[in-house]
This record gives C-alpha cells, sequence and structure tokens, in this order.
DNA sequence: TGATTGTCTTAGTTTGAAATGAAATACATT
DNA sequence: AATGTATTTCATTTCAAACTAAGACAATCA
C-alpha cells in the first residue's frame, strides 16, 4: 500500500499535469471513470495514484461521493524529476564511464553489484544502453561499452548528422505546427531568460531543448525523422545533465529558438531551415566532448 | 551435445566464413586458440562448434593433434539462413500484422500462446520491434501496435528520410571505402545478374541491397549515419522478403547499384551522390506499401 | 434513473529463487 | 605449443508466488 507503482507514479504525475492544463481549482472534483480513460488506462491504477494524492494531502476522497481537489498544484519545482529510476541509473552508468570508472567490458552480475540493482533491471537498463548503440552484448557472456569513453569525434558526428535531419523537418510537406505548442515552448523560454540561473536549472534546460528539437520534428510529419531525433536526445540525455557552458549560452541559445518560432509563425518556412542550420553551426563549434545544441 | 548453442552456430558459421576468407584447402589444419582469439570468445564454444561440424563431416579430430579441414567449403546457397530464431518471429508477426490478423494491442501471454513462444523469446522479439517503432507498451499490461497495418504514407516518409541521410554519406570528410568491399559487392551484384531468377532468390537479393546500403553508410565513417541506415534495414527487413517487383526491378536496382561502385572507384563522390538520390528518388515512385529501394 | 464510486474476480505481469547449462579460465597432458 | 580436462563464474530458463491491472458487478448518491 505504500508501495507508489511506477504506473501509478505516473499517473499521479499526469493527474496534475491534466489539472494544470484544465486550470482546475481548488474546490473542483474529479472523475476516476473519465481520467481512466483518457490516460487509456483501466480504473484501478488511477484509483491507486488518487490514494497517494490523498495521503500527500493534495485531494481528499469523500466516500461514495467523489474526490476534491484541495489545492491547485504549482508546476514542479524541478523538471526532469519525470526521469523514471531506470533512467536514473542510465545517467549514472553514463557518467561512470565518462569519467573512466567502468572497465570496456562488463558482466551482468558485476552492474548488479555495483549499483545494488536487480536483474531485471540491470537488464532494462543494458537493453536501452544497446539501444542507443552506447553498448553491445559481447558474443559470449557479459557486454562491452562501444566509442572510447571520451570521443571527440562524436561530437562533429552528431552534429553532422543532425544538419541532415534537423533543418529539412520545416520543409517536409507535412509539416504542420499547433499554435498551442508554440505558445507553450514560448512561455517556457522567456521564463528561462527571465529566471535567474541556478545549478538546478540544467535538468530542465535540457529538457526544454529537447521538447524544442523533438517537437519540431514531430511537426514535420515524418515518423522516421521524428524517430531519429527522439532518439539523438535520449543519447545527449545521459551526458549533458550538466551544462557547464555559462549562462551567456543560454540566453544566446534561448533566443535563437524564439527566433525560430517567430519565423515559423510567420510561415517562412524556408528561413526557419536556415536559422536552424546556422543554430546546429554554431552550436558545433563549441568545443566541448558531448557538448550540448 | 545434439544442441547447437546460437553462439555455437554463430561461431561454427564464422569459421567457415574464415576458412573461406583465408583460401583454405581440403587438408589444411584448423587452431581452437587463434580462431578463439581472432572470434573474441573462449576457446569453450569454439571447441562445441567444431564438435558440430566434425559431426557433419567437414573436419575431422585428430586426438592430441588437431583439426584437420576434409573439404574447402562451398559458399553457402542460401544466404540469409542466418536469421536467428528471434528474426523468423518477427518477420512472421509483421507479416500477420499486416495481414490484419493481428489485432491492435495484445497482451504478452496471448502472444505466447500465437507462436508458441517461451515468455523470455517473445519479450526479446517485442523488445526488437520496439526499438523499431513497430510497437509500444502499453501504460498497463500488454503492446501497441503502432502505425496502421497497410501504411500508405509510411512508404513515402520512409524514402524522404532516405533521401536526407544517403546521398550524403559520400559526402562526409571521414567517407573512405575499402577496395575489398568494392570487389566483393561487385562480384555479388554481377553473380545477382548472370543467375536465373528464383522465388527463393529474393532473400539473397534483399540481403545484398542491405549490405550494399550498409555498407556505404559504415564507410562515410559517422556513426550516427550508420546506424541510422542499419536501423532503415532491420525494419524494411520485416516486409521485404518477398520481392513482388518483377525481375527488370532486380536487373535495373542491380545495374544502378554497380554505377555507383564505378563511380565511387573514379572517385568522383559528388556524381555517386547524385546517384543515389535519383536511385533512391526512382525507388520512390514504385507504388507499392512498404516497398523496396 | 443515471452516473459515479466501492468491491470483487479474473487475467496478466513481475519478481525472486533454484536448477540447468554454457562460457571463461586455469591447469594438465600430449 | 597445441589440445584435453576440470573448475569456476556467469547467464538463462523454469517455476512458484506475489502483486497489479482490467473488467464486471454491486452499492451509493444526486
Amino acid at each position: 500500500m505504500a508501495t507508489p507503482t511506477r504506473l501509478q507514479q505516473e499517473i499521479a504525475e499526469r493527474l496534475l499535469q491534466m489539472v494544470r492544463e484544465d486550470g482546475l481549482q481548488a474546490g473542483a472534483w474529479l472523475n476516476e471513470n473519465s481520467a481512466a480513460r483518457r490516460l487509456n488506462v483501466s480504473r484501478t491504477p488511477v484509483r491507486a495514484a488518487i490514494d497517494h494524492l490523498a495521503r500527500q494531502g493534495l485531494v481528499r476522497r469523500h466516500p461514495n461521493k467523489g474526490v476534491e481537489l484541495l489545492s491547485a498544484p504549482e508546476p514542479p519545482a524541478d523538471p526532469g524529476t519525470g526521469a523514471d529510476a531506470t533512467e536514473l541509473a542510465m545517467v549514472k552508468v553514463a557518467q561512470d564511464r565518462h569519467g573512466g570508472r567502468l572497465p570496456d567490458e562488463i558482466s551482468e552480475l558485476e552492474l548488479m553489484r555495483r549499483y545494488e540493482l536487480g536483474r531485471p533491471e540491470v537488464q532494462r537498463l543494458m537493453a536501452r544502453l544497446a539501444d542507443l548503440d552506447m553498448v553491445e552484448r559481447k558474443r559470449g557472456y557479459g557486454w562491452r561499452f562501444l566509442h572510447e569513453a571520451r570521443d571527440q569525434s562524436a561530437h562533429d558526428e552528431r552534429y553532422r548528422f543532425r544538419l541532415l535531419i534537423e533543418p529539412m523537418v520545416f520543409l517536409e510537406p507535412g509539416f504542420l505546427l499547433e499554435q498551442g505548442w508554440i505558445d507553450e515552448m514560448r512561455a517556457r523560454h522567456e521564463q528561462t531568460l527571465s529566471q535567474p540561473w541556478k545549478e538546478s536549472s540544467a535538468i530542465g534546460f535540457y529538457e526544454m531543448n529537447a521538447d524544442f528539437h523533438e517537437g519540431l520534428a514531430a511537426a514535420s510529419g515524418n515518423r522516421f525523422i521524428h524517430s531519429a531525433v527522439r532518439r539523438q536526445n535520449q543519447m545527449r540525455r545521459l551526458s549533458n545533465y550538466d551544462w557547464t557552458y555559462g549562462y551567456e549560452r543560454v540566453v544566446v541559445n534561448s533566443r535563437e529558438h524564439l527566433q525560430m518560432l517567430a519565423t515559423l509563425e510567420a510561415g517562412d518556412h524556408q528561413l526557419a531551415s536556415a536559422l536552424m542550420r546556422s543554430h546546429l553551426q554554431r552550436a558545433m563549434q563549441l568545443r566541448r566532448p558531448d557538448g550540448m545544441d
């Protein structure tokens, strides 16, 4: 009862998100059935999630009548908390590898010992890293890390790959951007620019960047483009939660994004494409392995 | 003892391949140690693989002296036999889905029943399909197929994606093609053109095509380009083992590949890039869902 | 009565432990 | 210097148990 399942955890967060999106205020009533339908899930985990929220004091159950929202939830202080346990482990592994604290080859049991994980967790972990071409199964037992620990050339290759794809998303015949997405993105960028920079802002900043690029790829209407960009984001997530470029780069980066948004609103896709190209080229100049865009 | 492991199976095939590459003749002696080193594997599975080959009468063990090669192995009659069980199951699932014999959502148990597989096999299967963005986990239990069963637009999107990437492989700064690869590719293509077309040639033809495009991507020196092209090949493998265009297309396709090889030998990367672009564009015209390049 | 919540049953999945089997490694033998 | 043998380590499979989600039904309130 005290153990929030991954699914329940996710649903609890999505519920709060839905409350925010719908602009519900304290005193509003939540509906289990419609929430379950909306999340494409059965009522059972929704009930459990609501119980957890009730235990946190965010909602109250009225027996046989419904669930009352006690206080309108604030936007999450630390975006990026959404990362599940596996994802956190992935980041740790990537960092340890980056710092040279992991050998080239390693067995599953060794990983279980090092990170104090169960076998299924390690398997999920490795499967996802293999999916990103960070590791591969050895022919016999164990895993081997690909690429050298700190690989200079990977940085350039990554950007050349992105330069092939991302500037073209605007020119896909099916490209279509929702106004709501533009508004939300603009708001997030402007908030980033207006708030003072803290060490802990790095995760949120990365997520905003990733959402920006992935959202554009999704708008292209080409599922393969979208898939490739999402994969890039996942890969970079492993090494980019620490931002070491300083605040000026944050400003420049955000300004360039805002400029693209304005250009897109004006409907000039050719110009947007050119902006994206120079945006990526400028980012490529930053000489740091696994640098951020 | 009568059960050849996946690893042992693979090693047995690689051993024959190595024998062919080194041009060994009947009467030559094989060496367990060096073979194990060369395959980056311990001696144990190599021994087992040799035992299997001995049982097939290809080699003979001389106690305490070594292993004698009895007959120089011929090139495999049916390339494409290399597909393991999981891969075959993937093809079956893709075909069933394509033919509308699978619902949009399905549970693991249902899959185990339908395909008579163990749970771990189903998990591997689904993990790989999810890797290709063909399915996704439902939030609760089960899996959901993405894309509609027979999706017209996927065809065009796929080619537009490939058009962004593949013509550029020749222009990557690190592009470098080995002469040996060119020679081998040319030989395979010419053999395809000279032999009569049989129904069973389709698999070999697909593999040759895939190897051609993937080999070029690997030569680009950009791991992300290589990875993207390999992924495309894996995806197409699921729906392209049946070739329905007729022999003329085989001829046209092979001729275009040969022309590219000649252009590359001449060192004209710009022209090769243009040829690849028109090659893909021509293939895109062929109006069939999930058509081949 | 209609709609929503509470309760219960069933089907499905995940976890954990034990057993099996295979690969890596070290050592002996030829 | 290679093959043969034995031991150890590791991974996979299997099975049972615990748990979770889905779906159906009963109870409650407007």
